[in-house]
DNA sequence: ACTTTATATTGCAATATTACGATGAATGAT
DNA sequence: ATCATTCATCGTAATATTGCAATATAAAGT
């Protein structure tokens, strides 16, 4: 098969997989925090700082676009790109749910 | 090549990224929320709850597992199911930080 | 118009993931 | 001992991901 099953879970389930699966590989983790670092919007510098190619780089970029995490605004030549807040709110109140969840019935094993 | 760059980027990074591609799967969402649900540990009913195949559940448990997040303990003929706590506290730990950077200084686009 | 600079797209090879049927191993009940 | 129950593992098919070279696009400078 090598599909997830989407539709056997809730609409909150499988929004919060998309933005977990963009964030989940160390590339992308890298490239959020050099936009969260540079208070401004970072203009693609990325190639120089990650170790990876320009394809490469493009390419992780546009997934984290897609899942709505960053936005990226054309500046000349260059693009800059930053945090969409609406959706990385989500996910933030998706994180913070679970974790309170848990830390109020941390009472098993 | 379809095999992640691991040695350019912080042991720190690819740790958050073994853990969230772990969370990363509407499966293994809804089976984390039934162990915080329950109180107590789960005892494998997650067949039932969800509605994938026992071999399917069993694969996603392991992953889980091996991403440190939950831990299983034999109780006679089932397997119950729980939080590994330091793991998942320094996963909070890891997301806090993110979400706490980026208040600082949300003042981009 | 031509060139440079910055980014995106395409195509591809290697590998990983998802899901499940079939089967195996271990415990508890009869 | 035999059987049912619970879970893990193996094998496999379908699909997704990762990374990059080659190429395309698009704006800005000369």
């Amino acid at each position: 098969m090598g599909l997830t099953k989407t539709e056997i879970f809730t609409e909150e389930q499988n929004r919060l997989a998309v933005m977990l699966k963009a964030i989940a590989h160390p590339a992308r983790i890298a490239i959020l925090q050099e936009i969260i670092k540079s208070n401004t919007c970072i203009c693609g510098d990325l190639v120089e700082e990650l170790g990876l190619a320009q394809p490469t780089i493009s390419q992780h970029l546009k997934e984290l676009k897609n899942a709505g995490l960053i936005q990226g605004t054309i500046e000349g030549v260059s693009v800059c790109y930053c945090i969409n807040p609406p959706v990385w709110n989500e996910l933030k109140e998706q994180m913070n749910g679970f974790f309170a969840a848990y830390d109020l019935k941390a009472t098993c094993c």
